[in-house]
Parts: C-alpha cells; structure tokens; sequence
DNA sequence: CTGAAAGCGCTTACAG
DNA sequence: CTGAAAGCGCTTACAG
C-alpha cells in the first residue's frame, strides 16, 4: 500500500503537465475551450497520479453540490424494518437514478420526532431533499411539509398532502388493470380491500381506479375498509374475516397494496380456500415477498427505474425553478398464479 | 416562503452577536474556549437567523469529511431487488449509527463492472467505504479489495476475503443456538441446507457451527449442498426436493439464509408435509418475509442495531489507524411456528 | 477569552 | 487558447 505523503492537488498536475492550475481545472472540468491536445495530456497525466477533484474545495468554490439527500421517513419508534421493502427499492431506484446523471445521495432514515433533520440544504450538504417511506408518521411529514413552505426544495413519493412537489405512480391505470385482468380470469365479484382513512393518497386513488373499473364493467364496487393501526398484513388478515363472516359471496380480491394482499392471502388459505380458483387475489406495489409466497402474489407493478429518474428530475427542476413536466410513474400487471383463472361457477361465501 | 438573498454566513452571525467571525467559529464548532455566555448568545442569534455552517467550506478548510459512503454490492445486471433484504436492514443500520455520531452517509447501489466507483476517498467525499450486499458479484468485491490495498479505507460485511477488514454475525454461536432449539423442540433429524461453494464465509460458518452442534449433541450432521446460479429462493426449493427425493428420513431443515428456508418449506408445504409437525424449519438472517410468511419461520437474527454500530466503529478505527475491538455481531434466536413441536414419533421420508 | 490574518484547493472572471 | 489573481466560507495557528 502505498500512501502518498500529501494529498495530490491540482498544482501537482499542472507541474507535471507544464501549464497552469487553471488549465488543469479546466481540462478536468470539461471545458471545451482548451485544446484537444492540451486536456488529454492533462487527464492522462491526472490518471496517472491518480489524481481527483476534491469534492469539497470544488463546492466550496462553484456552490454546485450535485447531491440530493434522500429521507426515509420511518415510524416514530424507528424500527426500520417495518418499512415496507417498496420503499427500498424506491430507494435503490433513486440512488441509481441520481449517479446516472452525476449526482451523489446522502441518504437517512428518520422516525424520531426529535430527529428529523432538514438542514441539508441550508449547511450545503444537498441541493434538496427527496422524501419517501411510510406515511403513518405525520410529525415527520408535517415537519418536512412545513420545510418546504420555508423554501426547501423538497419532492416526494405518495405525500399524504397535495402542497408538497409529488411524484406517483399512475395508481387509476393500475387499479383498472388490476380489474380487467380479474375479470378476464374468471373472477366476477371483486372485492377491494383498502385503507381510505390514512393519509396515503394512493390508496384512495386506486379505490377510485377501481370502482371506475367496476363500474364500467357493470359490477357493483365493494370496499372492505381496514382497521388501523396495524401492520398491512394484520390488516390484510382481518379484512379477509370480515369479508368472509359477512356471509356475502366474492371471488376475488384487489387489494390496495401487497402486505395487505399476502395477509388476506394467508386468512383465505388458513380456511381452506383455494388461491387461486375459489379466489383469485391482486395486490400492488411488486413486492418481492409477493414473488416468492407460497402462492406467488400477482401484483401491479409501479416502474422503479422510471420512479427514481421522475424524482430526480423533478428535484432538478425544482431547483433550477423550473415545473418538470412528469409526476406520474407508468404501472404494469405482473401475472402470477395467486390470479391464475377462475374455477368454473363457484362464487365462495363464507 | 421567505428567501435569503444572499446565503447567511457566519460573518453575518458575527455582526449581529457584535463579535468576530473567528469566535462565531468557535462557538459553533463547540470550542470550550469561548465564555459560556458567549457562546450562549451567538447559539442564539445563529438559530434566529437559521444559520448552519457551510459544509463543503467546513470541509475544504479541516479537512474533516465526516461522511461514510455505503456501497450496495448488486448483481451486475443490477437488478436491485434481487437483493436480500437483510441488506437494507443493514443499510438503515449503518445510516441510522452513522447519524448517531454525527456522521453523514452516501449511498450507491453498484454493479455493472463498468461502473464501480471508489473514488470517495480520493475525491475527498468520504472518510472511506462500507461495502456491503450481494457476494456473487465477483468482479465488485475484487474490485473493492484492491481499492482496499491501494490504502482506502474499507469495512465489509461478510466480505469474501479475509483480508479485507471484515464484521460478521456470530455465525457459529446462531448456528448452535438453531440446532439445540428445533432439538429440544423434537426434531432429531436436522439437515442442514446451505452453500458451501459460494464466496460467503459466512455460510461457511454456520456449517461448521451446525456440525459442532450436532456432534455435540451425538446426532449425524447432513449438508444439503445446493445448486449455483439460482435464487436463494430456488435453491432451496431444489434443496428439500433433493432431500425428500433422497427416500433417507429428516425432520427438520437448518437453512443457511431465510430465503433457502422460505424456499424449501414451499416445497415441503406443496408436497403436503406439515410445517412445524412433520418438518421443523428454522433460517438464518431475521428477514421481514420470513415473519410474514405463511407460515412464519423461524430464525436466527443478527442484531441489526449492533451491525451497524460495530461497521461504523471499525471504520472510524480504520480511519485513525486503530483496530477497533469488536468485529462479531450477536445473534439471537427468534422463534416462530416454523418450528413448533414435532409430530410425536414420525421421522419423515420421502 | 477574543480578534486579525493566513490559507484549505478549488473555479472563474479578467487580461492577454 | 492560457495564465495570474481573486475569492468561496470556513478553521486555526498566532498574537494579544
């Protein structure tokens, strides 16, 4: 290992390049206006010395900070694994996007009340913060909310309110795909299952997806309305007793996310029915546990990729004061076998 | 929205505290030399006018990064949600011990071979790298092993190398801790399924743990290798359909990793074996799918909290050219139904 | 305990 | 096309 004994700088390359510092930073930079011969003498030679920008002097001097602070919002007690894994690879997504286009992410995980933190901005550490994870945590949401009204370029995905800059997936489509696929299968008395009582947007934007969907379709909607407080899969559990000590036929389920899916999923299976055939079950969000269930969970898909690069643009835009043109991320259905057809003339009670 | 025309500096905070700006500095950097009072009241007025210090010109100054980068080892299709989950748990992990000492972190999601970065360090971005994620990416762990020897500073999770400088679960104590458990629960005949070919030291480990336990405990130890190239979750489906093929009598599987387990229980399940009861099963990583599977699995979990901790202290130890005392993590035993108490007097066969 | 001043390593007008 | 020089907003010896 060797280390060198003081930190390599841009002198170093112009002494070993025979012109000024500011050729260099120019060549290095980018700029076209030194000449071809010239900048490629340069890179070689900053290659060579294994020679890189420090980051800190660079901002410092430019006030560019190509990085964008990503917070996830977890739940107040912070236990992080309760976040729904939609939202790392949401992440994932964010990260890959931002490096695509030459930025850094510093990314967080706040829940604490007196945690949250969003001086990114102001102690130049980003040029703006994009927010996703949970939406139960409304102290934290109302604190970033109340961050962007102070003038933090803030973006998000799913905000509980339509004040703060959103990006979101395009949940009308995905319920109506989610729909026609069931009733494609087989499946003609589609219950939802769903929280319209939280403050998670989508959740009521794909409720109306589907009663459009049903609607059309001429079925009557049907709404089981989760109990709060519970984790999607407890909540997805007890929807499904609901539904089956009501006594009234259904079969199947659209479920407004896959938590909620694979705990309905569970109930139905614990009392002897089929997924699918008695029942068939969608969910949403392509979760990865919803691939490797048992019965693997067929699911609307939101594009994770284009997900991370409409945040990122949007964040982009914000900052230069400008309105990005997208806000909603393309879905597809993903077929598994938890929707797989119908059995023949069997509509299932309780 | 109230925007500052120009960016607050600690000159302005100066002016209006009626002292200089070295003192401001001071007071902010939390220089006991400052008068109490002082400080006191330059806290004050920087707060009233929402000053924070400049971070990249702290930086450029001190020379003090306090950043961590985290790598994401991906596949190098990098697909992201190929990703085992208890990868983003240990990720919220490190972020989360990270802030706790006031450090900052980037995050990148690396896997394409042409688009490995460990400049961080060079670039004066980061104090150096925690590497974590997927071992199967060949070309991105030798990669970061060479950075490691060119002197960047580089701590891992499970790393592939030893010479890298590693933090790993304690592996041999949670094996042990799986085994006497389904033992006392009944089950007599545990087989181990696990990945002996593959870079993962720790799997490794967890063997070799088994194998201990079992002698200890005078039972025959049974390694169900499994298929490379597969998902965990296909592996060890194929596992215990080699196991029930194999006609010789089991009754309880310790997996390597939770998804092997979640994979082979879908196939004793398929194959109308009764988990717990006929098959106890119990995994290794504490992952968020094994608690909501359909039948929740048991498993030996790492403490996250821990993990994290220990990454971030060895590499601040790394950093100021210590070694850092603690590398094992603990683990402990979480039980769920999967490995409820046997059947009474059935050993099981194919 | 406080201040005046130097300097971290860049970027970028300005001049040639 | 290139260089000399100023300056980004801090931190930190040095002097008092």
């Amino acid at each position: 290992m060797v280390k060198q004994r003081h930190r390599i700088t841009s002198y170093d390359v112009a002494e070993a390049a025979g012109v000024s510092q500011s050729t260099v930073s120019r060549a290095l930079s980018g700029d076209p206006i030194v000449a071809e011969a010239t900048r490629n003498r340069i890179l070689d030679i900053a290659r060579s010395l294994n020679y890189h920008i420090d980051a800190a002097a660079s901002r410092t001097r430019s006030g560019r900070i190509e990085t964008i602070a990503v917070v996830m919002v977890c739940p107040e007690h912070e236990d992080v694994r309760v976040l729904n894994p939609f939202h790392y690879g949401l992440l994932a997504a964010i990260c890959s996007a931002a490096s695509q286009r030459g930025l850094e992410t510093i990314v967080s995980f706040q829940g604490a009340r007196d945690r949250l933190k969003d001086s990114y901005e102001q102690g130049r550490r980003a040029m703006g913060i994009i927010v996703i994870g949970t939406s139960e945590n409304h102290t934290a949401w109302n604190f970033f909310r109340n961050s962007a009204q102070n003038g933090t370029h803030i973006v998000c995905w799913g905000a509980p309110y339509d004040d703060l800059d959103w990006v979101r997936a395009d949940n009308h489509a995905g319920a109506a795909l989610a729909v026609e696929h069931l009733l494609a299968q087989g499946y003609k008395s589609i219950a939802y299952v769903g929280d319209n009582n939280c403050p998670q947007r989508q959740f009521a934007e794909r409720y109306a997806g589907y009663v459009t969907a049903m609607e059309q379709a001429g079925k009557t909607p049907r709404l089981i309305e989760v109990a709060p407080g519970l984790s999607r899969h407890e909540q997805g559990r007890r929807a499904a007793q609901a539904l089956l000590a009501s006594g009234q036929a259904f079969n199947a389920i659209f479920a407004a996310c896959d938590d909620l899916a694979l705990g309905a999923m569970a109930v139905l299976e614990e009392r002897g029915l089929s997924v699918p055939g008695d029942v068939g079950v969608v969910g949403f969000d392509g979760v990865r546990s919803g691939a490797i269930a048992v019965t693997p969970l067929s699911t609307i898909e939101p594009d994770f990729a284009a997900a991370g690069e409409v945040l990122v643009e949007r964040m982009l835009a914000s900052v230069a004061g400008e309105v990005a043109p997208r806000r909603r991320v393309p879905v597809s259905l993903v077929v598994r076998e938890s929707s797989a057809a119908a059995a023949p003339q069997k509509a299932t009670a309780a």
